[in-house]
DNA sequence: AAGGTTTTCCGAAACGTTTCGGAAGAATTT
DNA sequence: AAATTCTTCCGAAACGTTTCGGAAAACCTT
C-alpha cells in the first residue's frame, strides 16, 4: 500500500478491490457498464471500509457543491427574527429528502449583505440560495436574477422588473380581514403600527388595511398609521404612549407584528387601559409570546415551517431545471384570542 | 482566450495579467516571494473581474472545507427548541471573524444522527463539528473522541472517559440556588417537574437540587421529581394537574424548563390555584414568552448567544491545534419575577 | 468461422487550487 | 570579475472524483 495515498479513497478502494477507479465509481455510481456481480462486489467493500466520496473531489468535476444557502440576517443579532428557528427546521426538512445541505451565510458588520452573496455564489459554495426579509426593491433579488443563479425567497419585491420564484404570507387578505373583523365590532377609530424600513411584507399588510377602508366605503372609518423603532425599545415605548395617551383615542390598534403588538398591551396595561374593554389590538405573526401575554393576543399564524419546506422544494426544481415559475401566496389563519371585542363606543 | 475555460478562474486571470498560474495564486495568498508591484497588479485585477477562489479547488488541496457543522436536533421538528435561532446566531457571529462558515446537517427519520454525523466528517464536509443536546452517555461524542476530528459541544457527558471542550450552563448551581431562594420564602414541600430523557442537563439540575436539600440540613423539607412527557401535552398537563390537585400539594414547582414552568401556570390558572400567594413556581431558560405569562415566570437566563459565541471561539482554537481542553460552566443569572413569593404556610 | 453486437472494463483527462523544488536574473559580496 | 546570495518567478505535481472514448472479451448471428 502506498504511503501517499489518503485514507478512505476510491483510489483505496479501487487497489482492494484489484479494479480500476473508473469502474469502482461506476459501481457506486448505479451505471449500467457494470456487471451485476463486481457491483456486489464493489458495494459490499465499500460498506465495509464505511467509504464516503470526498466532496470535494466530487464538486469539483460535477461543480455543485450539494449546499443551499441561507442569507443570515444577522445584522439585528440582539432583536432575533423570532421565526428563524422554525424557518431553519422547515427548509433543513424540505431539504434532507434531496440529500441537500443547508448552510447559513452570514455578513459580518464589515460587509454588505450584498458582498457576501456574491462571494457565496461566485465561490461556488452553494448550487441555489434562499433570501429572506425581502425589501421592496431588493438588491440581492436583482443580481440572483441577472446572473441567472437558482435562487427562492420568502417574500417578495414590488416591482414585476424579474420573475422569480417566490412564497409570501398573504398579509394583504389578512390585514383586509382584519379591518372586516374590527369593523364589525363597531370600530371606526382604527390606528395602525408599522415600521419605516422599506420591506415588502410592511407595503403588503398597509395597503391591504386602506384598501379594506377604501372598500368598505364608511366614510365614518379613520386610520391614522405610525411607525415605530425596529430596535430602540423606549422610544418605540413613547411613540405608543402618545398614540394611546391621546385626547381620541383609537378603539382599536392593528400591530404589523406581534412583537409590536406586545408593546401596546403593555403600555396599555400600565396605563390602565384596559384590552380588550376599552382597546382591542391584533397582531401578527403568532409567535409563542402571543399566547401569554393577558389577555391573549389576537394574531394570524404564517405557517412559517410549512412555507420554509415548500420553499426549499420549490428550490430543488429550480435547480433541476424546471422553468416554471412558481409563486405561492400562503393564507395565514386568524387566531382569535382574547385582545378584541366590541368598540367601547358602540 | 480558450473556450473550455471556466469563468473567473485562476488560470484566465493568469492568462490575462501575463503571469503564471503560481505566481498570482502567491501574490493573492500573501506569499513574500512577489514582487510588490506584481501583487499590486494582481491584486487590482482581481478585484477588477471579481476573482472569488472556488471552493472545491481550496478544498481539495488544502483538505479543509472553512465549514463548521452544526447536527440539527430535528427529530423534534414541531417541537422545536426554543433556544435554536439564538445559538445559531451565536455561532455565525463566533464564527464570521475568522472567515468560517456554518452548516447544519438533519438527520432524516431514516438515520440515526450517529450515521450522519459519521457522513459528515468522513466526506470530509465540515473541519470541525458542533454538538448540542447532550446526553448523559452519548455516542457521538465518542465517536468524535475516538477518530480524533474537532469538536465542541453545548453540555457535558457525565462520564469523564474522553477530555474535550464543552461549554454548560451551571444548572447545578442554579437549581442548588433557586432552592436557596425558596427555602429562605419559607418553602418545605418542594416538587420538582423534569423529563425522562437521560439528557445531562437533567442530570445536573435533578442533582443540584437534591444536594442542595441535603446540605441545608433541614428534615422538614420533603421533594417529589414527577417525570414529564416531552411531546404529548394533553398527558402533560394531566401530570401536572395530578400533581397540583394532590392533598399535600407542593408549595413550590421547580420546573426543568420554561415551557414546562409555563405549563404549570396555565394548570394552576385553570384550577384556581393562584401564583405565587398559593404555589410559587420557578422555571429555566429564559424563553421570551416567560416575561409574558402572568404573573411573570421567575427563572434563569442561560446567555445562550454568548455560550454560542464562545463556543465558536474554542471550536476554531482546537481546530487550530491549540491542545487545551477548555472547559466552561456559564453561570446562569436568576430572573426575578412574579411567580415566587412566601410559603402559604409560612 | 467470420463478422457483428453487446457486455464489461479501463486509461487518461479534466475540474481549480496550492505548493514543492527549482531557475533565471539582479544585487551583493569577495 | 567571479562567486555568492536574494529576489522574483514558474513548471509540474497533487488533491479525489467523474466521464469520455475507447478496448478487450464474450456472446450472438449468419
Amino acid at each position: 500500500m502506498k504511503a501517499n495515498e489518503r485514507n478512505g479513497s476510491l483510489k483505496q478502494l479501487a487497489r482492494e478491490l484489484d479494479l480500476s477507479v473508473t469502474t469502482v465509481s461506476r459501481a457506486l455510481g448505479g451505471h449500467s457498464d457494470v456487471a451485476e456481480t463486481t457491483r456486489r462486489r464493489v458495494l459490499e467493500a465499500a460498506d465495509r471500509v464505511n467509504y464516503v466520496p470526498n466532496s470535494a473531489g466530487k464538486m469539483l468535476v460535477t461543480g455543485r457543491s450539494g449546499f443551499i444557502g441561507l442569507l443570515l440576517p444577522l445584522r439585528d443579532a440582539q432583536f432575533l427574527d423570532p421565526f428563524l428557528g422554525e424557518f431553519i427546521m422547515g427548509l433543513s426538512e424540505g431539504l434532507q429528502a434531496r440529500g441537500r445541505d443547508l448552510f447559513m451565510a452570514t455578513a459580518p458588520a464589515s460587509q454588505t449583505e450584498l458582498a457576501v452573496l456574491k462571494h457565496v455564489v461566485e465561490s461556488g459554495r452553494a448550487d441555489g440560495m434562499v433570501l429572506t426579509r425581502i425589501a421592496e426593491d431588493d438588491e440581492r433579488v436583482h443580481y440572483l436574477s441577472e446572473r441567472g443563479f437558482p435562487f427562492v425567497t420568502h417574500g417578495r419585491t414590488l416591482s414585476s422588473e424579474h420573475e422569480f420564484n417566490w412564497i409570501d404570507t398573504d398579509g394583504e387578505q389578512a390585514f383586509s380581514d382584519a379591518f372586516d373583523l374590527l369593523y364589525g365590532l363597531g370600530h371606526r377609530k382604527l390606528a395602525m403600527l408599522s415600521i419605516s424600513e422599506p420591506m415588502s411584507f410592511r407595503y403588503f399588510r398597509e395597503h391591504g388595511l386602506e384598501q379594506a377602508i377604501v372598500n368598505c366605503g364608511d366614510s365614518n372609518v379613520s386610520l391614522t398609521t405610525h411607525h415605530v423603532p425596529r430596535f430602540d425599545k423606549a422610544k418605540r415605548a413613547q411613540t405608543i404612549t402618545t398614540l394611546l395617551a391621546g385626547e381620541d383615542r383609537p378603539t382599536a390598534v392593528l400591530a404589523l407584528t406581534d412583537e409590536i403588538a406586545l408593546s401596546v398591551l403593555q403600555q396599555a396595561s400600565s396605563m390602565g387601559i384596559r384590552v380588550p374593554e376599552d382597546l382591542s389590538v391584533v397582531g401578527f405573526d403568532n409567535i409563542p409570546a402571543a399566547a401569554f401575554a393577558p389577555p391573549g393576543l389576537t394574531t394570524f399564524d404564517q405557517h412559517i415551517q410549512q412555507s420554509a419546506e415548500l420553499l426549499a422544494a420549490e428550490l430543488l426544481d429550480v435547480m433541476d431545471g424546471k422553468e416554471t415559475i412558481k409563486n405561492k401566496l400562503i393564507q395565514p389563519t386568524l387566531i382569535k384570542r382574547g385582545s378584541h371585542a366590541l368598540s367601547p363606543s358602540y
